[in-house]
DNA sequence: CGTTCTGTTGACATTTTTGTCGGTAGCGGC
DNA sequence: GCCGCTACCGACAAAAATGTCAACAGAACG
């Protein structure tokens, strides 16, 4: 009968490459990294195929740009929780939870996760970059002394955050227990060494 | 020159599919999962294209062969590892140690990863048949009492181990640390809690 | 209004990946 | 030796995914 056209939004450029990320965040989230494909992306953004090529010129520009995007959005998460706290000490622990919480959610642990299985040299810049963000923020928040071991301490807690954010869930799920014990144990462990360790050397 | 016809090796179908799947296993831990196209498969395993589809009738069966099989190896490795000790206070920490050296190694926290990322339900009752077998394992060992407290303590542990042997080594190589303290400084928190339980049980 | 700019689109072309099919060839049994 | 079974293969078909293009249509500006 009518003869209704479909509405064309027209967005700004910024607006547009948006809308197309968070859709692409939401199926890695809940799909996962290989269903990240281009008429999906574009289904999922509610505009065409060429649409998404328009404004990033290929499938892998857009996996390119959302992988920055995810680790911006993290790096600034953990920057905020981690400049709440003032003495050193309790920014180790509330730096932690950060990491927890920032990996535990919003698919952070998943990215990296994907990122570590392909690998490839163009994304692992991506990482660095991260990891060279987050080290400069705490470095300039604590000062220089960032010794062999502080860092690998730190490197323990990054990995037992993305652990935990990665398959916390499941395992959990798996076995029948409540999600959140794993995270609060697993901090619990941290905090633990923490005050072990100031306790001996203060 | 010579008419020279490319030998045709007939294998046993278990030699053939095996054959396969130790090619796939060597493209997964090298390239990740998104690389175990069918044609880069064949050529791994030095095989036409249709035999692969032979074998596994898809590729998707390819898929699914290859993680139950490494599932199978990584449950046989931790059951090693795990039997090794008679008491059960030893056992946790020879556990704790088993799980990072299969998560660590042969790419046992990789296909976790991978499984987790996928994460349909077919992959997933994959999963679940093998924390079933842990488990079972465990209580085998160890008996009944296997309360909340300690499932949870083991998930913990699994989940850094798996965080450990994931993201481990890139971590360390971006900082330039030594690959193997994360290791040893993420079990040394482990076995410095159970030291701290049994002591205050015992 | 008319013009320009460009975000947007459907239709189509290209490439990649998967799957099918008829025939070939190694191997054990007779 | 030959026969049946079936692992194996090349060639081709089908499907899926990516990318191209010319044209359409909002919006700002005169």
């Amino acid at each position: 009968m009518s003869t209704e056209r479909p509405v064309r939004v027209r967005r700004s450029p910024e607006a547009a490459r948006e809308n197309i990320l968070a859709a692409c965040e939401a199926i890695l989230l809940e799909k996962g990294p290989q269903a990240l494909k281009l008429a999906d992306v574009a289904a999922g953004a509610g505009v065409a195929n060429a649409t998404v090529l328009h404004h990033f010129g290929s499938i892998d520009g857009v996996q390119t740009a959302l992988m920055t995007r995810m680790i911006r959005q993290l790096v600034e998460r953990v920057a905020v929780d981690f400049s709440q706290h003032q003495d050193a000490v309790g920014r180790v622990g509330a730096g932690a939870r950060a990491l927890f919480d920032a990996f535990g959610t919003r698919g952070g642990a998943r990215l990296a996760a994907w990122l570590e299985l392909t690998g490839e040299a163009r994304r692992m810049t991506a990482i660095r970059q991260a990891v060279q963000e987050v080290s400069a923020l705490r470095m300039q928040l604590d000062g220089p002394p960032d010794d062999g071991a502080v860092q690998d301490f730190m490197l323990v807690c990054i990995s037992m955050a993305l652990g935990v954010g990665l398959f916390g869930a499941t395992l959990a799920d798996l076995l029948g227990r409540p999600p959140e014990r794993i995270r609060e144990i697993a901090l619990d462990l941290i905090e633990a060494r923490i005050r072990q360790e100031t306790g001996a050397q203060g």
